[in-house]
RNA sequence: GGCGGCAUGGCCAAGUGGUAAGGCAGAGGAUUGCAAAUCCUUUACCCCCAGUUCGAAUCUGGGUGCCGCCUCCA
């Protein structure tokens, strides 16, 4: 079984095989720093990190570089708004984008350069370029000549003969005259009054887009590198721009591959910060939408097709992760029951054929140009007999020898859970509490090994913690608890109009009863 | 106008020549005083037309609809 991607550069899918035997090497275009990440930056950094976490788990050693834009106009645009410096705005969202990140699970690259930090790199590969003829400078600025580059436009096929000027009909006037073709574009930029700027041969300024991941990749990673990440959005003209610069100066292939995450979509259209449409990554899980949920949602589709972002998709994200997330913790859950290792250590070794076979069907899933959803729904199978096992467990049986089995299978859908970082996830403690209403009754966990759960049923009904103070028959700032007991004390009369008058009245202010087999009742907040 | 992509059950979404994964929702069942939660079971001939083939959702041609890029953008 070999991996196989789909490489913008030649649009097919072909075997994976990297430069340096068990070696490979990443470059991710990562954010410009003006303002939070939204749903869009997720999903690119989640399939990217799974990416990642899959060549790592077939044995590859990944170096994997990731850019923060830390110049630019709209970081310039924002610090004037807010009367703060260029250096203000991109601290501030830099740390926002590690919080961030670090939420989604996504591990940190291995190095993180800046632009701001990598001027010697920038300012060398633009004097390559100007040595080369590749490059030339008008009053302070410095442009790309593409006409001098041959194979301009082979990533994105487009043929600069046939381009249409200004087809889009935007391009900016001012620029116009000064540059020999309109698809030339800034390598350095010289300052304008007021402006932030570094040193350089041509001047006082700052570099283009471009240029800075030329510049990183040749310092970070060498001349050519395995693999270049990013959006389809930065097809053209940022990467196109990139292999131009580079290769014009080196002389030799940038990457070997070019992948591109599709787009998320709000209501058919592109989310995008000019569109306004977009969610930030902080506000949905500030709605209490829970990461693991957010990566189950974006890996559920393929990387490279547009993903279209709804209230009821990630509902149903929400609500499939519930039971992924039991099965993942039932080795935990039900410990006291089932004396699982959670060690893998020597077990993936031999399988029994079921397993294997499932094993085998995952990794042909992503061996498939990162077949996520194929692969998701091999997780969801290895799941079944677990949580079907959790129900049984949740009746209180005791486990059979057939059960005590199912170690394995456990181990196994952690394991490759893991390779697309889903981890277990506690219940969020805000949405969820509970007691034992009959701690006596038999020997079973504590309360807080409680199976997992979560009744995010939609994330704008997610509410946060409150006091609880429930008034009920006039009885002033009763509790839960107390309401409980009464409840119970009206069932064992068979009093179910009271027990139900309790029970619709605590639903109505958020609390769901959950009736247990001998007779305990447990509650969640919702 | 140029380049690229997509159309699969109520919704989301795999499948790229051999007879439709998975998730959500719905329905039935187990359980329950009744519920809730959980578990079990269960629901499609794949946008249209014409071709290639023993056989196509899967290949070819045409049509229709939608989206992305061509300006900053993951």
């Amino acid at each position: 079984m070999t991996l196989r991607l789909t490489n913008t550069l030649t649009r097919a899918k072909a075997d994976f095989v990297p430069l340096h035997e068990g070696m490979v090497s990443i470059y991710c275009c990562g954010v410009t720093v003006y303002d939070l990440c939204h749903l869009g930056h997720a999903r690119s950094y989640i399939v990217w990190d799974v990416l990642r976490r899959y060549l790592i788990w077939l044995g590859y050693q990944v170096t994997f570089v990731q850019n923060y834009t830390d110049i630019d106009d709209k970081i310039l645009a924002r610090a004037a708004a807010e009367g703060s410096s260029m250096e203000a705005v991109s601290e501030r969202n830099i740390e926002a984008f590690v919080t961030d990140m670090t939420a989604l699970n996504i591990l940190p690259a291995d190095r993180m350069p800046r632009a701001t930090r990598s001027l010697d790199a920038i300012r060398t590969l633009i004097s390559d370029l100007e040595a080369r003829g590749a490059a030339y400078s008008v009053d302070g600025d410095v442009y790309f000549a593409v006409l001098k580059h041959r194979g301009y436009g082979k990533l994105s096929g487009r043929d600069l003969a046939e381009q249409q000027d200004n087809a889009s009909g935007r391009v900016a006037s001012a620029e116009e005259g000064r540059k020999h073709h309109p698809f030339d574009f800034a390598l350095w930029k010289g300052a304008k009054a007021g402006e932030p700027s570094f040193p350089s041969p041509w001047g006082p300024g700052r570099p283009g887009w471009h240029i800075e991941c030329s510049a990183m990749v040749r310092e970070v990673l060498g001349d050519t590198i395995d693999i270049h990440l990013g959006g389809a959005d930065l097809i053209f003209p940022h990467h196109e721009n990139e292999i131009a610069q580079s290769e014009a100066a080196t002389g030799k292939e940038l990457a070997r591959w070019w992948l591109h995450n599709g787009m998320v979509n709000v209501g058919g259209e592109k989310m995008s910060k000019s569109l306004g449409n977009f969610t930030t990554i902080r506000a949905l899980l500030e709605l209490g939408v829970s990461p693991m949920t957010l990566r189950l949602f974006v890996l559920q589709a393929h990387y490279r097709k547009p993903l279209d972002f709804t209230a009821a998709a990630l509902e149903a994200a929400a609500t499939g992760w519930k039971g992924l997330n039991a099965a993942l913790g039932v080795g935990r859950t039900y410990a006291h029951l089932l004396p699982w290792s959670e060690s893998t250590a020597g077990d993936l070794a031999a399988l029994p054929d079921d397993l294997a076979a499932s094993k085998g069907r995952f990794i042909a899933a992503m061996d498939d140009d990162l077949n996520t959803a194929a692969a998701m729904g091999e997780l969801f199978e290895l799941a079944r007999p677990l949580r079907a096992l959790a129900n049984r467990l949740q009746r209180r049986d005791i486990p059979g020898a057939a059960d005590l089995a199912q170690g394995g299978r456990w181990r196994l859908l952690i394991e490759l859970a893991g390779v697309l970082g889903l981890e277990p996830e506690q219940p969020r403690l805000p949405s969820l509490q509970g007691f034992r209403g009959d701690q006596a009754t038999s020997g079973e966990p504590p309360t807080k090994a409680k199976p997992a759960a979560s009744l995010v049923r939609n994330p704008t009904d997610v509410q946060s913690t409150t006091p609880v103070g429930f008034t009920l028959e006039g009885s002033p700032g009763e509790d839960i608890r107390a309401l409980i007991e009464r409840r119970k004390a009206a069932k064992a009369v068979r009093d179910f109009a009271t027990a139900d008058r309790i029970r619709d009245e605590l639903r109505s202010q958020g609390i769901e009863l959950i009736d247990r087999p001998g007779g305990s009742t447990e509650w969640l907040r919702r």
